[in-house]
DNA sequence: CTGCATCCACTTTGATACTG
DNA sequence: CAGTATCAAAGTGGATGCAG
């Protein structure tokens, strides 16, 4: 397997060797957020063709970035997770999804969301600065989707599923037919079209603490 | 001209489709350092295919992220520099970079080191934690490879050539045939390789500031 | 079922040559 | 200087096959 590089010793030519090429870092945006089964990745990542697919994972593999892991005794199979140098890829992963975010137009027909991508971008909308010293917690439901952030003292904890016990629920009114993108999410917030369960007024704490910059 | 998309409504996928294919990001690096012309890309990116240059250039340019300037009187010809867009990719492509840095082993045979790869390489390596309040001005030198940094008040600027009024001028004693690269220079200089003119207190200054986290 | 491997049409890349 | 033109090789997307 010859890797083809970009001849440079620098380091942002070196990250692109190693996660640049096609899909690449949209399975790393995947494992970030929990690891995942081959079947998984394939359906959270539509379009992508299963021999990419299984060649992008043996290359991250090779690379140190992804884990093959043999699950054991009671689900078995196979389990793809991140290496703790896979898992410093996500200053990169949140700052390429910040410029990404602010580049986004409307959904084309056709575009699909996952809960992985919803809470990346959640966690790329995250300013650490307004959340300093607040504890507080959130579920947030949109369509099929549900996820979670856990501020202790300012440290953000996300995942998918349900908050273990929430301090507010936020159940965004999103068209049956549109996206329920992070970006829809908020929108509909600021809007007052959501159901709210708990502590009502950690909504704009929220809203303040998960901050897109407007797109230009 | 049709675009691959990814088919998801995503701010990591956006900006893949952006600036994802081969060669765009190390075009945006040369560019994030200062305007460029065609033919310093391509002296700058040895082993970029001339068709794929101009191919990524149109591409940046339909995006937003480059503008292609045709110069006005004196040096007259095409100039290419990051709109406003382009340059809020600077996070995203440092945080790539120190990912990356930490991934570098040795250098290759036939790997090269341009002025933009070292200078980005060095914001990357920027602590804004360690140069608070710091004010310094230091000019580098490896090889042919002359850039500097002014930091004023911890504000960091930096680029190719000499600084106007260094503070310090590094000049690192590199073997004649290895890499003038950031990591070479910054080696060289807590071995003592460098000649120093100026205030030579202002190298631990440099290295405390300049930090490239150790590759685990 | 999951976890791929194989096959094939199509596109992109890399290398080189050439032009206004 | 700033690209276009050409063409072989490699990579991608889509469909299908198949073992554990």
């Amino acid at each position: 397997m010859k890797r083809r590089d970009f001849g440079q010793y620098c380091g942002i030519a070196r990250a692109l060797e190693l996660v640049g090429e096609r899909w690449a870092l949209l399975i790393v945006r995947d494992l970030l957020v929990r690891p995942r089964r081959y079947t998984d990745l394939q359906s959270g990542l539509p379009g992508i063709p299963t021999n990419v697919l299984s060649t992008r994972l043996k290359e991250l593999e090779q690379a140190g970035v992804v884990e093959r892991r043999v699950a054991p005794a009671p689900q078995r199979g196979v389990v793809y997770a991140l290496t703790p140098v896979g898992q410093d890829l996500e200053p990169a992963v949140l700052a390429l999804g910040r410029w990404g975010s602010a580049q986004l137009g409307e959904p084309q027909p056709g575009d699909h969301v996952s809960v992985e991508g919803v809470t990346l971008n959640m966690r790329a909308a995250f300013q650490p600065g307004q959340a300093e010293g607040v504890t507080a917690s959130w579920e947030i439901r949109a369509h099929d989707i549900v996820l979670h952030a856990v501020l202790t003292d300012g440290k953000l904890e996300s995942g998918v599923g349900p908050a273990p016990e929430p301090d507010l629920v936020i159940t965004a009114k999103i068209d049956e037919d549109a996206l329920p993108s992070f970006r829809a999410i908020v929108t509909a917030a600021k809007s007052g079209l959501v159901e709210l369960t708990g502590r009502k007024k950690l909504l704009d704490t929220f809203l303040r603490v998960f901050t897109t910059p407007r797109p230009a």
